[in-house]
DNA sequence: TAGATGACTCACA
DNA sequence: ATGTGAGCCATCT
């Protein structure tokens, strides 16, 4: 399970975010989006994982990113080309559809 | 081994 | 808008 959210997230484009409910709904459980979470939080492998392109369903940054903090996450997203308003993303916008 | 907690999400009052 | 309850999974104690 853990490796498919890591698949997902290496699968995640450049530029793009993904919410942990698609991560979860990807993984075979829509529900489990806690453990996605979890997983991500941690993170066996951060300079691996782009565990900072993990948003809630509203497009806001974690709760409670591991390192450094939301800031780090939003420095991270606006280097990927993302505009970050407020630690929000725009989903309508950067929310990566597996399927397109 | 079992119980509790958590980067979540959705629904209802 | 705010608060509570349910549902899943991985990790912690």
């Amino acid at each position: 399970m853990k490796e498919k959210v890591f698949e997902f997230l290496l699968n995640v484009p450049k530029g793009k975010v993904v919410t942990y409910g698609q991560i979860a709904e990807y993984t075979g459980n829509k529900k489990a989006a806690r453990a996605v979470g979890n997983i991500l939080h941690r993170n066996p492998d951060e300079n691996k994982y782009p565990c900072y392109k993990a948003v809630d369903s509203k497009g806001n940054l974690s709760r409670n990113f591991a390192f450094g903090g939301i800031e780090m996450q939003k420095e991270k997203l606006e280097s990927e080309g993302i505009e970050v308003r407020n630690y929000k993303v725009d989903l309508n916008t950067y929310k990566w559809n597996e399927t397109k």
